[in-house]
Parts: structure tokens; C-alpha cells; sequence
DNA sequence: ATGCTTACATACGCCACCGTATATGATGCC
DNA sequence: GGCATCATATACGGTGGCGTATGTAAGCAT
């Protein structure tokens, strides 16, 4: 058997359900306790307190976001592009509440400076390869990397909602700004 | 002189302006008050309850929307597109915090079912409007229409941090899908 | 078996907030 | 000038959350 019921992992896991489900805000220890049949005793333990739970939880994130684009940066150079709208769109390998996660992350965005810097630093990190992909394909122009970075963005929010198929719109967006 | 010290649009400002700087938790009875050298007397005077703000708070955002779809769509049809990016690139004719209410909006949606409601409604009057444009310049591909709707709310969000160009890239994306 | 350490649970003080109940100053009316 | 109503201020009880301090049960070491 474990010998330790209530891991970090499983903390975070729930910090991330709350985050996914109730927002930024929802990310408090007796609630994360309550939802996991532990106590806060438990919490503190595993962590120092509420603020640097939060800062391992943004960590985790912009570290699973830099592993995927490492992952599409290691297949070929001809099939990138694919890969990329094919993990944007498909039900991402994401731990901890599937595709919710980006709006979730870009809402706390707007309410804390430590979440702001690693949303920040995605978006860098992001932009930096996209422009990279499309210059691959002749198109160079800032503007259009905007443009397709910011039609991945909100469409992760409206596909939040359902009623949005990410990959056609991706696909429609590429087949537009492509230079064949 | 006024009457009235505080009125319920007094309140209101206030609350947009803790809604786009500090999210929709910041919309706290005692911390308006306090903003504005007032004090809970006067809240629960103009309005029921924090609940019933926050409703009076979401149908004035829908119905600024609408305003401003009726008056995209009463200039000539030909003009429509460009005056539409305008508008969204544009200093928004926002009397509560400018273009930072889109994003705050679209947060607070994913916590609270009642903007939750709300946010849905305008993305259906502001797509259905949408449609109807790009119609006329003969695109009827739903997924461009979502495509075209989803980088507006994403360069909004992006823009909102600064460093995004709304203006240049929607310009780019139009030139895209339109068919000339 | 005794003691130390780990991994939790329990109990407490503190503060922020909501909503209500009550008080107070100003304004218009007669 | 007396009086009602308006608009706001103040005072209060109750809730829920954070962080800390302390309790406790199980494992391992010697």
C-alpha cells in the first residue's frame, strides 16, 4: 500500500479541478481539503502555505506547456504544423482538466501578477515557435502570427462553452493564411 | 447641486472597474464602498442585494452590445465590415474600463452561471450579425464565421496585455477569408 | 519497548465579508 | 417651524476562510 494518502500531486490535482471548475478563486485550502476527505493539516505539510501552492501549480503548468511544444518541435519539420492544430483541438494530454485549462489560466491572468508572468512566458514561448512554423511556410508578416495565435486563444474559450469545433476553424484559418 | 451622492450608476462604474481590475470576486459590497468614501448604507439603499447588483451589472454590458451591433448595422452595408473592426480595435465606446471588460467579462462567465447566460447571449447576437456579414462577401463557411468571432476574442484578451495589434490583425485575417 | 519522525487531524484566534437593524442628517412640504 | 421621507451612516451577528499551535497514530531505528 501508499504510505502517503494525500500526496502533493493530489493537491494540486484538486487545486486544479477547483481552478477548472469555480476559478482562480476556488483554489482555498479547507475547500481543496473538504473535496479531497482530508484536513488542512495535511495541506501544510505538503505545502508551505496558500501562495506557494499557487506558485507550484502556475510552475506545473508552463512546464507542461513547454514539454508539448518540445514535443512538436522533435517530429518532422513537414508534419509540425499538423501536430500543432491536431493537439490544440484534439482532447489535449492535459492532467488536470482538459482543454478548461487555458481559459482558466488566462482568467487568473487578469486578477494576479505571479499568474500574469506565466501566462506571459507561455505566450512567449508559444509565439516564438509559431512564428518560427510560419516562416517555414513563407509567411513571415508579425500580424498574421498574432492573428493565428489569438484565433487558438479565443477558440479554446469558446469551445469551453461546446458549440465550437477548434480544428476546422484551425484549419480553415491555416488553409487562409498559408503561401502554397 | 446633486441630490444624490451616490447613485446606483455611481455603484455601478465602481463595480466595473473592480470587475476588470481585480476580477468578479472583487465585486464586494464594503470594498465598492470603500472606493468610492461611501458605506453599505448607500449600496443596500440603490440595490437589493450584491446578487441582484451583479445582474443589474450584466444586463447594462448586453445591452451597451446590442447598442453597439445596432449601430454597426445601421450605417451602409458596405461600410460595415470596416466600421466593425474599428469598433473592436478602436478605444472602445466603453464607459466602464475600455477593452479590458471583454476578457474580465468572459472570466467571469466561466465561474458564475448568470454571466455565464449573459456572455452566451451576446456571443449569439454578436455571431448571428457576423454571419450575416460575411454573407454578403460571400462566405458562408460556419467555421470561418467562428474562426473570425474566435481571433476577436482572443486579440482581445492578448491586447489587453498590451503588445497585440487588434487593428492589423484582424485586417490581415479579413483579406484572408475574403473573396474578392 | 522506547523514542524519533512522518503524515496527518483538531482546535483556536483572527480577519473580511454579507446582510439587517437601527440611527442620523438633509430635503421638501404644509 | 414641525414633520415625513430620502439617502446615507453606524453597529451588530453570523459565516467562512487563513494560518498556527497542538494532538495523535503509525512506521522505523536502535
Amino acid at each position: 500500500m501508499n504510505k502517503t494518502k494525500f500526496p502533493s500531486e493530489t493537491w494540486l490535482a484538486a487545486g486544479f479541478r477547483a481552478l477548472t471548475s469555480d476559478g482562480p478563486t476556488a483554489i482555498r485550502v479547507e475547500a481543496l481539503a473538504r473535496n479531497l476527505g482530508a484536513t488542512k493539516g495535511s495541506f501544510y505539510w505538503n505545502f508551505d502555505d496558500l501562495p506557494s501552492f499557487k506558485r507550484e501549480m502556475l510552475a506545473l503548468w508552463r512546464n507542461r506547456v513547454a514539454e508539448e511544444i518540445e514535443s512538436v518541435s522533435a517530429v518532422d519539420a513537414s508534419l509540425r504544423l499538423e501536430r500543432l492544430i491536431a493537439q490544440a483541438s484534439g482532447s489535449a494530454p492535459d492532467r488536470f482538466g482538459g482543454r478548461r485549462v487555458e481559459p482558466a489560466m488566462r482568467s487568473w491572468a487578469l486578477t494576479d501578477p505571479a499568474a500574469l508572468a506565466v501566462v506571459n512566458d507561455v505566450d512567449h514561448i508559444r509565439l516564438a515557435f509559431l512564428a518560427e512554423l510560419l516562416g517555414d511556410i513563407g509567411q513571415h508578416d508579425p500580424a498574421v502570427v498574432h492573428l493565428v495565435y489569438g484565433a487558438y486563444i479565443g477558440l479554446t474559450d469558446l469551445a469551453a462553452k461546446g458549440a465550437v469545433d477548434i480544428g476546422a476553424a484551425l484549419d480553415a484559418l491555416l488553409k487562409s493564411v498559408s503561401i502554397p
